[in-house]
Formats: C-alpha cells, sequence, structure tokens
DNA sequence: CTAGATCATTGGTCTAGACATTTGGCGCCC
DNA sequence: GGGCGCCAAATGTCTAGACCAATGATCTAG
C-alpha cells in the first residue's frame, strides 16, 4: 500500500483566510499558522500538514503558501526537509533577531515597571561626534535629555539622550516622564525606528553615578553607547547610558553566518 | 511620449548566469548583484534595472528573479518602492544579522592578532548548572578548558569554556593553544554552530583577574556567558569570558520589529 | 532474512503568464 | 499658469501548473 496521503490536518484543520481583507494571502497566513506555533501548543518536531494540503485548505497556490511558510522558516519556527516534510523547530532554534527596543520596552518585556525622572532638557550646541552622526549644518541645534530610568522604583540607569531638533522640532511639548520617547518619535513625528548599533562596555563608577543611582559598594557600571536610525537609514538619535552592573545586564542573540539558502 | 523604458543596464548588464550549474539560479543571481552590490561601486540612491530587464538578462522568470530580489532586500543591500523601482540602499541599511564568532575569529574580524594561552584542560563532573544545560545523563563527563587570550601579545580575556564530551570525544588531541576550538568543532566533528545568547554584565575585578589579566587600576571587567547551540538547536557549549573593560567592548547591531512585510 | 529496486510522497525550484496598486510624467482644460 | 485626470511603468501579489531530488516504505529477488 502506498504511503497515506496526510489528510487530516489536526490543529491546522481551523484555521482559514479572508480573500476579501487588504492583507496579502500569505501574511495571513503566515500571521495564523505563526500564531499557532507561537502559542506553544504542538510539541518541537510535530509535523506540519505537507505544502499541498494546506494549498488546498487555505485555497491558495503552492508558490503563495510558500512565501508564508518561508517566513516562518526564517523566523525558526519550522524546520522544512526535502522528501520528509516540515516540522514544528524545537524553541532553541527561533532566530531571535536582536532587537531594538527603548528603556520603557525593554523593561516592560523583562517583567519590570518602568519609570523616569528627568535631570534635564536642554537645547545645546552639538558637539563634534554628534554634528557628525547627524551631519548637522550650522547653527542647527540638538536636543539634550538627560533622565534617571527606574524599574520598580529602583534607579537603574542614568541616560543621556541627544536628537537633532530638525527631525523632531517642539519635542519640548511632550512630557517625557510619563512618555516613551520612542513611542513619540514613531506616533508623533512618523519616524519609523529602523536600527542600531550599541557599544558595550564596563567601567569604574564615576562620582556622577554615585549620585545619581543610589549604587552600593563593589558594583560596577554597565555603559551603552547607542546609534540609532530610521529605516530609511537616517541618524534618529545618541545615547548613552549607565547601568548598574548589579541590577542589569545586556541579553544579545547571535547566529552563525550560513549559506544564503532557499526560500 | 512615454516614459522611456529603462533597457541600458548599466553595470549590472555583464552579470550573468550559470543555467547548469547546480547551484539555484535565485542564489546565483543573488550572488551576482549581491557581489557587485556590496563591491561599493554603485552609490546609494542608485536605481537597479526593472525586474523584468533582469528577467530577459538573466534568462528567468520574475518569480525567480523576485526571489533572488528578496533575499537581497532582507540583507538591506536594496530597496524597493512599488511604482518607483529598485535602489541600492544605504550602507546604514545593511541589516547586521548578530554574529556568532569565537575569540579568534572576532579578534581577526578586529584587525587583531589572537593568541591563546591553555591554563588547564581538565575532564570534570558537570556542576548542576551545566548537567542541566546539556541534558546530562549520570556519569557523563565536562570538557573544562581555561585559557587566557591575547591580542597583539595582550592579555585581553580569561575564559572558561564547558563542553559536553558526549558531542567532541577525545577532544584533548587538539592543541588549543593553536587551533580555534570553534573551527575545531566545525571542521573534525562536524558540529555546525548555530546562535548563541550571552548575557554581557559589569564586574569590579577579582584576584583572579588581576593575576591574569595584567590589569592596570581603575578598570572594570566586562562578563560575557554565552550558551552556544548547533544549528539543530543542540546544546554545544557553556562559555564565560572576563574581558579587561579597557580594551574591549561588545559591539551589538539591532533592528526594530517591523511588519512582516513581503518578499 | 536481507539487500536492492521501485515508487509514492515530500519539499525545492522554476515558468509564463495574470491582475492590483502606487508612482510620476504628460497633456488637457480652465 | 495651475490643477486635474490619464496612463505607462514599476513593484506587489497570485495562479496553475511543471520538473527535480531526497526520503523512506514497500516489494522483490536471491
Amino acid at each position: 500500500m502506498p504511503m497515506r496521503l496526510q489528510t487530516e490536518s489536526g490543529p491546522f484543520r481551523r484555521l482559514r483566510l479572508d480573500k476579501r481583507a487588504p492583507t496579502p494571502a500569505y501574511a495571513q497566513i503566515a500571521d495564523a499558522v505563526g500564531g499557532l506555533l507561537r502559542s506553544g501548543a504542538l510539541p518541537p518536531g510535530y509535523p506540519l500538514p505537507p505544502e499541498r494540503v494546506l494549498c488546498d485548505q487555505f485555497g491558495v497556490s503552492r508558490m503563495t503558501l510558500r512565501q508564508a511558510m518561508g517566513i516562518l522558516e526564517r523566523e525558526g519556527l519550522i524546520l522544512s526537509h526535502r522528501g520528509k516534510g516540515t516540522f514544528v523547530a524545537h524553541d532553541r532554534l527561533k532566530k531571535q533577531q536582536q532587537e531594538l527596543r527603548g528603556f520603557t520596552e525593554e523593561i516592560l518585556a523583562r517583567g519590570g515597571k518602568p519609570e523616569s525622572r528627568l535631570l534635564s532638557f536642554r537645547q545645546v550646541a552639538p558637539p563634534a561626534a554628534a554634528r557628525e552622526f547627524f551631519a548637522m549644518a550650522q547653527g542647527e541645534n540638538l536636543y539634550e535629555i538627560r533622565r534617571i530610568r527606574l524599574s520598580g522604583g529602583v534607579p537603574l540607569t542614568l541616560e543621556t539622550v541627544q536628537l537633532c531638533e530638525r527631525l523632531c522640532p517642539r519635542l519640548e511639548q511632550f512630557d517625557l516622564e510619563k512618555n516613551s520617547l520612542y513611542r513619540i518619535l514613531e506616533r508623533s513625528y512618523g519616524l519609523r525606528l529602523g536600527s542600531c548599533v550599541e557599544e558595550i562596555s564596563a567601567e569604574l563608577p564615576a562620582a556622577e553615578h554615585r549620585r545619581h543611582l543610589d549604587l552600593p559598594r563593589g558594583v560596577a557600571i554597565l555603559t551603552i553607547h547607542r546609534n540609532t536610525y530610521t529605516d530609511s537609514g537616517l541618524p534618529l538619535e545618541l545615547t548613552k547610558s549607565a547601568y548598574r552592573g548589579d541590577l542589569y545586564s545586556a541579553i544579545v542573540h547571535s547566529v552563525r553566518r550560513q549559506r544564503t539558502g532557499g526560500k
């Protein structure tokens, strides 16, 4: 007897697709299947229905379905093997792209309760480093924001942000103790954050750190310099953060460079 | 007069494709175009020929060409806009995936001259943390390698690596002062590195650090705990590194999570 | 009982089209 | 001169197939 054709899609049976929606079919499929996988309802190694079966179910052609599967595979949610099938990947395989987050988002993601205390908000003449980074013309101004950032009421970092006034004029109208700066930039100025480069280093505490961070003895400072760009590559923000070394550490996900691979 | 159809592919004119080669057409195209872009010969914003022109030139269908373009777009080498065209992206836009590297590779990439001094190479009973990470059975052993790692003759970090003997038996036959551990794992054991998670923190120097790292006064320690996995998600290596804070900092690239997007 | 051939099933690649949507230049009309 | 609409060109999405290559179950010959 030939190998039985798999027709029972099991947990995938109920997934559907709205052909009238403006979102493309492949995105809907990737969202639907991806959501099911991320829910953790299926154990690693659990087989997905064959592509041709899913095509029937969603009512799309195979190329469209494979566009969705490609997204899921790049995210590390599934693993495909020619001749065998496609399977739910192990959790550890999830390709965690290093994610750009502001302090507020980062602390929320870690289960903390972010707060801010504004130390100063000034317009300053740009130092050379900032002038070069932002490609500033003569006479352009820089916003400089200094804040203590807390989690659960404990001072965690002393942060200095520099922003080019050209990109976010009248920034002073916002309350930077109550609002996430990144949210303001995205929502109110339509600046879509794109990427950043951080340099993470270790230092001994200086007087300034002791003054603001309530440092116990025997604690070092984790310093992060961040250069942020918009999604179109425009220099957006320059940040220096001094974290309490005993309360904060940076988590970094890396992947091995591989062959350019399929999908 | 209608808008002139672009037929001059300019710098792209000479790119060709070997239909008999075993590598898929889309990979060849991505390599060829990607190589031209990475060479820096074209300025940011320079327009690529329309997809249909490239299809003709390479002799492939549009879906195949778009598979190649999708790779380049995900790498951040090009930017596409519906209705306008496809353009060379700005350098800053290149999606630098955080890359997993061993010390040797990292120092070479930074233009240094990596060396190692072996402090100890032992088989030890696994501590609880390692037993859990490697999912070790009773009686299994752990390799523990302690090395001073230098760049240009200067001690840079004190590194302790733990490896599960099951995955790389008879590791003691290799000279770990002369060979990159990652190279050994890949070449001699066929273990393909996949990804890692690092926790980066700051500490004050301990006696051990002073003893081995030749520390000047006023220097903190940058500590990196690394959990490494193979490309199939198998736990491979557990490393703790203590870097001289004045000589080393970690560079991290991050990108903003976006809509699942096309291609 | 085993080694090898067969073959259906699977994902990987590719084609030759189609229609949709966005953009921007051009010409027309006021 | 200044809008406004048309339309060609461009990318985005999708189809309904095709063939290839790897896998592994089954069948068959020894």
